[in-house]
Formats: C-alpha cells, structure tokens, sequence
RNA sequence: CGCGGGGUAGAGCAACCCGGCAGCUCGCGAGGCCCAUAACCUCGAGGUUCUCGGUUCAAAUCCGAGCCCCGCAA
C-alpha cells in the first residue's frame, strides 16, 4: 500500500476519497480538512464532508485553520493527494512526502485553473471538460501533468450530475496514475501557460438572475449553480429563488412572468424561462401548479 | 435577545390595518353534459384559523406569552 496524505474539503472531494479508501491501494496517514464551520440560522457546528467520510473509515483527522507554519504529524510517507481542499498549502508540505504532492482538477488544465472549474464550464455552456492529475507546484493549478481526459457534457447535465461523472472519472484516473506515476512511468506534461483561462471562486450575488440575457445563459447559469449560489431574482421587492427552471421557446418580454397552459414563465432576452419549482422568501418551496393556485395576481407582473 | 416574512380545509393563497355567519384557485366525492375527456356545468364533503391566556355582546382579526417553518445576515 501506497502511504498518503489526503487534502479534501467538500463533496467532491469526498466522493475522490471514498473511492481512494475502496481502492485499498493507499494507506491513508492522515485526512486533513478544513475546521467546522457555523452554518445556517442557528450558527451551529458543519462537519465538512470528508471530515463526515473520515470519521466512518476510522481515519486520522486533522482540521487546522491554516497550514501557514503548521507541521504534519505524519512519519515519512510518500505522497500527498489533495483534491478541493481549499485553503493555501505552504510549498513546506507541498514537498514533505517523498514524492510530492498531487492535484486533481475537474478541467482540461490549462483551461479552467481556480476555484469553480466544473461550474465554470457548465456556466459558459462548453460542451466538454475533463479532469486533470497534476503535480502541484507554487502556482495555483499550474503545475506539470500527469495525466489528462476529456469528457463530453450533456446539455442536461448540472453541477450535480456532472460533478459526479467526473468523480468517477477522476477516481479511475487516480487509481491508474499514481502507480504508473510511482514507477517512473509517466513523463509530466508541462502546462502551456499562455493558453491558461481562469475561473473565480462563485459568490452569492452571481446567483442573480439578469433577464437581459438570453433563455440558454439563464439555463447555463443555472446549471451551474444548483447546488450553491443558487439562482435567484427579485419580484415586487421579494426575493424569489428558482430551485428548477428550463428554457423554453416562447416570446415574452424580459423579466415579465406570464402564467398559460398551467405553466409559469419569464421572458429574457431571447426565449423565456419556464419556473418549473421556486421558493419566494419567507416560503417553502413550491412547484409551478401551486404557485399558479395561489399567486395568480402575479401574472404579468416584472421582475427587477 | 442580529434583521425580516409566515402558520387559515389535502395543496397554494385571501380575509387581519378598520372585530360581525371564514372566501378564492386546485385537488377530492356525487351528479349532469358529451361519441368522448384531464374540458365544461351543478351540487357536496372537508376548519379547534399553530397553542395558551387576556380584552369584548362578539376574536382568524386587537393585546400578552409560547411553539414551529422559511428568507437574509454570519
């Protein structure tokens, strides 16, 4: 068995590790992942996601605030794996196994380099991505490559669907690679920066909805999106959140609700936006049949 | 005591400010119309108006306390 250190925050990661764990290729030394953070009304106490997959599998578990001066309590091991770990790794544990450290990257690197790469893509409608082993080096996502492949996106796909196939992928790609890449079998491929684009790290206002766009960057923003910021927009000073939505081929002017045929939609730019589920502030979710039955004043209302 | 919205029939809402038989859309049941229907018409069932207390001839509505749900913030 290969001894590790795993680096890993979010779902995304955790999917990576549950199938690192199941591989029984590694010895995992220690999981490292971000502290407990309050979440929600109440403030209380979120486990990450690893932090939740760790403690099932009985792993070590450190959760420092910041690595910035902060020691490994591991014994000499051989590799680091971090994947959506999300805090600065000093160059000191970068090179504090024996061979480095590796990255997985949900993106054709050099394309996509940051923090949102699987959203980013879906986001600006691409209809390919991939995922990206890379050694990591003092450069955010640019170091060499050890192996790469591409992936086909479904125009249905969302963040949800789509992070997951590339899980798997990545998963596969791991378990293949880090052995070939232990023998000396793989010569890294060194990134060409100038062909580098960049994605930023999504903040609650990207969620806001512009009606000036077009139905399909409405429906890629979405996709997006599910899972966090959300999309949302604003009617009569309310905030209305769109938990399902699809684009649909009608003319209706920006922004302008129309309720017909027992559907909900909103003109943009080009197309509109069938509200398939919402959630107005204040409510719990409901489907477009109950808002129909209840908010039927709000037809040929705008939102602003 | 961070800010705000809310709890009314199975669902979504109205009525609350300004107290007077709790209403709308959908669903459900029965019947009718129709070649036929998820369409249309008629009738009907279904409520402790979140809980407890107060004011009043009278409370969904006004006052007080509590419980629960949700949006924001962090």
């Amino acid at each position: 068995m290969i001894p590790i250190v795993f680096f890993g925050t979010y779902k995304f990661a955790s999917a990576i590790l549950e199938s690192i764990v199941r591989s029984g290729l590694f010895e995992i030394r220690a999981v490292i992942t971000q502290p407990d953070r309050p979440i929600g009304r109440h403030q209380e106490l979120q486990k990450s996601p690893v932090k939740i997959l760790a403690e099932k599998h009985n792993l070590t578990i450190e959760q420092p605030e910041s690595l910035k001066g902060y020691t490994l309590h591991v014994a000499p091991y051989t590799l680091n794996i971090v994947v959506e770990y999300g805090l600065i790794i000093p160059q000191g544990i970068l090179d504090s196994s024996e061979r480095g450290s590796i990255n997985i990257h949900p993106s054709l690197l050099p394309k996509y380099r940051g923090p949102s790469p699987i959203q980013s893509v879906l986001i600006n409608g691409d209809n390919e991505t991939g995922v990206s082993i890379m050694l990591m080096d003092k450069k955010m996502d640019h170091g060499p490559i050890l192996s790469q492949k591409k992936f086909s996106i479904d125009p249905a796909d969302t963040y949800t669907t789509l992070a997951d196939k590339l899980s798997t992928l990545s998963a596969e790609m791991l378990i293949e690679t880090v052995p070939k890449f232990l023998n000396g079998e793989i010569e890294p491929e060194v990134q060409i920066d100038e062909n580098a684009t960049f994605c930023k790290i999504l903040e609650k206002d990207d969620g806001l909805v512009d009606f000036e766009r077009t139905a399909e960057e409405i429906f890629n923003q979405f996709r997006g999106m599910i899972v966090w910021p959300g999309i949302h927009a604003y009617l009569e000073g309310k905030r209305m959140k769109f938990l399902d939505i699809r684009p649909v081929d009608l003319q209706i002017a920006p922004g302008v609700i129309k309720i017909q045929d027992e559907k909900v939609s909103v003109g943009c730019r080009t197309g509109s936006i069938e509200l398939v589920k919402i959630q107005m502030e204040g409510k719990k979710p409901m489907g477009a049949p109950e808002f129909i039955n209840g908010y039927n004043k709000f037809n040929g209302l705008k939102f602003n």
